[in-house]
DNA sequence: GTCTATAATAAGATAGAC
DNA sequence: GTCTATCTTATTATAGAC
């Protein structure tokens, strides 16, 4: 791995953990186990190692979230779909995280990271008039918009509303809650479908109240 | 107004405006026209200010998010209760924008504020199964929870949601934005309404959509 | 490419005079 | 209560040797 590589992944590592307020640049590189003049030979700043993670969050994203293509809409796609855009947000949680404070600091950043969400947005209300063409969703036109956001939202911001709320000092949510936010999206979702769509969303909802179920974490049983 | 007051006043106002890591005892010394020491003389540090905002923030919670004692369930009602808690939203914005980065930094902050959503979380629930109850809403007992958190969850990030979008570089978003939110609060609830209790719905869908048409600001027609 | 040493800045906080 | 002066510390960032 490039020593670049590995200034970006540790971190991403770093910020998810304690918060990228809370890392310094030579934080990072004493992680590393490198000097902070090595570090500042690779990046410009911290911004700029900041705007990198962007770079892979941006392509993660733009890669995995696409209105889909084939012609059956199955309980499968859709769970795949959702599987993958929570697991991204956990992977760049330090990002929504701290989002305002992190784009408060970068102009650049701040007009980048709003052209992504505009394509997100765009193509999550893609998605829900494919899904009403299909007839899985029953929904009135103007709704879709509005659905489409607060979706996207509930979405973004699931993670950082979990941390907020748990007990853990170091800050660390399970995969379980993961899988709760789901839940959650799906419960939205349910109330606009269709009768002979109704057993999709079922299954997905029994699949993923297994999934909090076997994936609870001891953390999640720690009492004060 | 006494010193300690002006302090908490200046410190929210620029937290608001600014983001809270973007404002120093400093800055807010400077913008009372008051020495640094003076400040210090009456908070210990900056924690003690913010806890300070904290307490404030608090109390307006707790005073205007109860559970309805009147009888009658009317549109009036329901209005009042969501203007004011958004409203209270907007007020201490800094510290949704921030949430995770502020508690990260101070434990008994924390724990104070999970206790502080415990009881708006409890009486959320309350109120949903009052409405139940009241024959406005029909709900299963079991999607009341998470109905009440997700709408929690909204409420919450809203107007950090907003901000994050907004095109001025103040960061300052409008009042109609605002009552955007409060609409997509309805939209939700709506998809439970009791049949009898539409129209109740549809009122107070109409009443905001004026209020976000008479409110915009000028600040929302920037173009860059 | 990587290291050591160090400068520059800014924030948080205190001492002591008035 | 309020001010001025100042200290400490952390963070970002650079210079110059290897």
């Amino acid at each position: 791995m490039k020593t670049r590589d590995k200034i970006v992944q540790a971190s991403l590592e770093l910020f998810n953990k304690h918060g990228e307020r809370n890392i310094s640049t030579n934080h990072i590189s004493a992680h590393l186990n490198m000097s902070p003049g090595n570090l500042y030979y690779h990046f410009r700043n911290k911004e700029d190692i900041i705007r990198s993670i962007f770079t892979l969050y941006e392509s993660d994203i733009i890669k995995d979230f696409k209105p889909y293509l084939t012609q059956e809409v199955n309980s499968e796609l859709l769970l795949n779909y959702f599987d993958t855009l929570f697991n991204i947000l956990w992977n760049y949680r330090f990002l929504y995280n701290n989002l305002a404070d992190i784009l408060s600091r970068d102009e650049v950043l701040k007009v980048r990271y709003r052209q992504t969400q505009e394509q997100v947005l765009s193509r999550s209300n893609y998605i829900i008039a494919q899904l009403k063409d299909d007839g899985v969703l029953i929904i009135d036109e103007s709704e879709i918009a509005p659905l489409a956001d607060t979706l996207k939202l509930m979405t973004s911001f699931w993670v950082s509303y979990k941390l907020t709320q748990s007990k853990s000092p170091i800050g660390s949510i399970s995969k379980a809650s993961l899988y709760e936010g789901v839940l959650r999206v799906l419960l939205i979702l349910k109330t606009y479908a269709a009768p002979n769509s109704i057993t999709t969303f079922d299954k997905l909802k029994e699949h993923y109240q297994e999934q909090v179920t076997s994936s609870i974490q001891p953390e999640d049983e720690i009492k004060e």
